[in-house]
DNA sequence: TATTGTTATACTCTATAACTATA
DNA sequence: TATAGTTATAGAGTATAACAATA
């Protein structure tokens, strides 16, 4: 048994005054709890969260290069290496070569990568399904669009994709 | 120029299927967002988001261990050493003895620490509102509950400090 | 010259374990 | 024996820089 307690739990009898009123601090509690309970609920599939949106990015979008893949998660290209190594380790994804560019090679996933990450989708689903019980459809939808005008999206971005 | 664009920015042309249904990846993306905002606005100060947390805490519980401080944080002993070293670097924290036990220190804020400290939260709160600039006063209250529904409070917690 | 993937290297943050001095 | 603080060490995860192959 670790000597650490959950990280940022509230211990009771603490005055945190100015940290309440913080939207960073209650993103962060809330982040770090969901992260923690991810890792724990992905343990048997190795699959921590980076390794999870890499693998649905490199699904939905075939052919990609890992310089692009890199660009997509905000990680330099070395990153990017280790992270598809690991999931090529798992035996997930394969880097097929580009005939009409010999430098770079063309992310895909295995048939395994494929069936195993219909069955970590629902792992997923039902983890951040538990980790969010206490709101309610209506809550659930408020607070997606709330994080959504805090995370970056642009008051002229519609959210669609410009192509496809 | 680095080579690595802001963490996880959405791409135009990318599809992210069940991720942009996941609240943990809403989550995680507004927290790396606003982590990274934090860390340039205080860059100045030397203050990252850890450090100011034990900055407020040591300068709102008075007498407070570092063990206590690592319990509250949810860190190791061992890297509570660290951010306390770090916090008296800066000439911001103490240690002074504790008569009843001498193998404890009580952590204490300088003068220098307390007045800094103000002038810290004062910036730390402008980049709060400069981040949450989109969300006005309702749906910062309507985030703010919801967060603080999934951050871990328990049904029967009241919020308020059990005793002091 | 520029780009792609890779490797080498380092930095940060976190952890566990062992140590010392006290209790 | 147990606890408080410290130190040593290691493992993720991230970065920058330099390299060979190719464009």
């Amino acid at each position: 048994m670790s000597e650490v307690a959950p990280y940022l739990a509230r211990v009771p009898g603490i005055q945190y005054g100015v940290l309440d009123t913080l939207t960073g601090y209650a993103v962060r509690r809330t982040q770090l709890r969901m992260y923690e309970d991810f890792v724990q609920a992905l343990a048997a599939w190795h699959i921590t969260p980076p390794r999870y949106s890499a693998l649905v990015i490199i699904s939905l979008n075939r052919g990609l290069k890992l310089t692009q893949l890199a660009q997509i998660m905000g990680i330099a290209r070395s990153g990017a290496v280790i992270l598809v190594d690991a999931l090529a380790d798992l035996g997930y994804v394969t880097r097929e070569p580009m005939p009409e560019d010999r430098r770079a090679f063309s992310l895909q996933l295995t048939e395994l990568g494929r069936a195993d990450l219909a069955l970590i989708t629902a792992a997923v689903q039902a983890h951040d399904a538990r980790v969010t019980a206490r709101l309610n459809a209506q809550e659930l939808e408020t607070l997606h669009g709330l994080l959504h005008k805090l995370s970056g999206a642009r008051e002229d971005d519609d959210g669609l994709p410009s192509d496809q």
